[in-house]
DNA sequence: AAAGTATTTAGAAATATTTCTAAATAGATA
DNA sequence: TATCTATTTAGAAATATTTCTAAATACTTT
């Protein structure tokens, strides 16, 4: 993981976006697409952007890829922020 | 604020730097820049973007500008990522 | 007032990001 | 097997970011 990946992936609206839709559950890449006025494509785009950064997991069910969550690197931005604040 | 501008800001690598040196204390921009393998005018770009981000605040003293860690957009920050966790 | 120091602004070049359309892949169903 | 559905990949266009050099601003000191 790195940082600036990390911070990058979230300064982005639609990726922030779509990391608040995940907060109820995962949700494969159509239905997150759904919320958006923007094509398949770029939805998949930002997802992959998601997944560099380890935000999102994905994990494969018949024809659907679903997306979820990944906490564990929103801990280790928020450790970094609380240091910075000494 | 704009969390958008904000996580931006934080995106790059000189940026975090910046900040982690003004974690210290306050700083001029030149010593600032005497940290740095670039031009004064490419850390004043820095300093401007965050600025903007409300990450730091600037004060003028004499010839110099002093800048400071600006906390409490990091607090807001951490909120939001606290949030997305749940 | 003139010259010096610290910093920013303007403009340009190189690179990166975001979006689209069209085509490719992978799996499911008829 | 053929086709349909879900998603990604490739390539291109528009826009944004990062860096530089050169010039401008602003304040200090001589």
């Amino acid at each position: 993981m790195s940082f600036g990946q990390t911070f990058k992936a979230l300064s982005d609206p639609v990726r922030r976006e779509i990391l608040t839709l995940l907060k109820t559950g995962r949700m494969s890449a159509g239905e997150i697409g759904s919320h958006f006025d923007m094509t398949g494509a770029t939805i998949s785009y930002h997802l992959s952007i998601l997944k560099k950064a380890d935000l999102v997991h994905e994990s494969k069910y018949k024809n659907f890829i679903y997306y979820e969550l990944n906490t564990s690197v929103v801990e280790e931005l928020m450790a970094w922020l609380s240091d910075l604040k000494g």
